[in-house]
DNA sequence: ATAAATTTTTAGACAAGACTAAAAATATTT
DNA sequence: AAATATTTTTAGTCTTGTCTAAAAATTTAT
């Protein structure tokens, strides 16, 4: 087996690749010292420290003053580190009682146990998964991340229908706002009508009627 | 509330206590200085430091020359980094497949992890066992040991028989051996004769005879 | 295209937790 | 009760990961 499988990382190194994973995501290659600052909440300085060290063990290039960007090896730990917190969500929802909005926390500090063995088993344990309670995807054993056809609510007409499968704000706030109205992963959601005025929406959940903002509805990921 | 619950320890100082506290279990009071070092696989000089940090947050009383006893707090902090320990353990040989022998250095990061809904959580999911699969009791939320009268398999009478409910020797050795011939927690063992030249014994378990050495059956701990 | 603003890096410092080597205190022998 | 051995502490160093302040590079604005 390649040696550079055996290197091991720090809890920091682990969110510094798993913070410019999720950078990448959104804005392409080139990763900012001040974007990771900001994300981690850190100080530039302690950021340019930090991929100095991890441009040395290979897991992302840096050059001077053009940002970083994630070799396949740092993207593979990114992902381990994203696939352990997101089965401990789903574990911690379903196993122990926990609420969407109470998780995050908790997870911050499993995703950081170290033995394959306990996260193939927890895997299997929970019927592996393909996503997590906020309807993010759960990458397998191997990285690969299932593909899911998932779109805001606010883009169905109306009499169309789907499943909950998602958010897009992760806020506290928000997902207070979901529990109180009982609307979770998995609930069966339709449209009654639309209102042009506003964008709000007449939706049917748990057997009844409710009215939803725009805001709310842009923020609700659904799967037809 | 009183404010010393809110300090924070770090992992290095939990296991200080950790190890303080079973060292206390079997020596009485006054741990000193090199014992903590062999437990902890550390030098006396880092012992010397950490407990004159402990000593200043109150968990430990520290005399120099004089060794170290824990106060009530510290006490309180050890036994509830000994519960999830425990806990851990129980869940990962009942629910991800674990065996006795693998599950020390998993449970030995799960111990770290601060939440306290997530281990009475957890407790709760596991049917609040009162020990763990080595057989050593699991504190209650309060930091309540449960007694437990077990004694060793070597000192059955013939045709007594009882519940196996521990072990001595935890010693990764042993725990293959109780592996291999299905040896486990909660299994029921009769035993059938006493051989007084060696101190073997014939036992009874899982529905066949075998013959186990002294050296076996002192190191097993029934429940009548 | 130069000035101003911003971003990034460097330099130096600090806290936590560990180490080595040597000094001080305590225990054990003789 | 000295002498010797052991234990414990001190003093100073190192690494990791962070910080502040200032210098250097880059970008934006005029």
């Amino acid at each position: 087996m390649p040696h550079y499988l055996f290197v091991m990382f720090t809890l920091s190194e682990e969110n510094y690749l798993k913070a410019i994973f999720h950078l990448e995501a959104i804005s392409g290659k080139g990763i900012s010292t001040n974007a990771i600052a900001r994300k981690l909440d850190t100080k530039a300085s302690s950021v340019t420290d930090m991929i100095k060290k991890l441009a040395e063990k290979k897991v992302l290039v840096y050059k001077k003053y053009q940002g970083v960007s994630l070799t396949d090896s740092g993207r593979q730990i990114a992902i381990g580190v994203i696939r352990k917190h997101r089965l401990w969500e789903v574990f911690l929802v379903e196993k122990l009682n926990f609420s969407w909005d109470e998780v995050h926390d908790v997870a911050e500090q499993l995703e950081h146990i170290k033995s394959p063995k306990l996260i193939n088993e927890l895997d299997a344990f929970l019927g592996f998964p393909k996503m997590d309670p906020h309807g993010d995807p759960i990458p397998d054993k191997n990285g690969n991340f299932h593909k899911i056809e998932k779109k805001l609510l606010s883009t169905l007409e109306e009499n169309q229908s789907g499943v909950c499968v998602g958010v897009n704000d992760s806020s506290s706030e928000f997902l207070k706002y979901l529990d109180r109205y009982d609307i979770s992963l998995g609930k069966k959601i339709q449209v009654i009508s639309k209102e042009p005025f506003d964008g709000s929406i007449t939706i049917l959940i748990n057997k009844k009627e409710m009215s939803i903002s725009q805001k709310i509805s842009n923020n609700i990921y659904i799967q037809s």
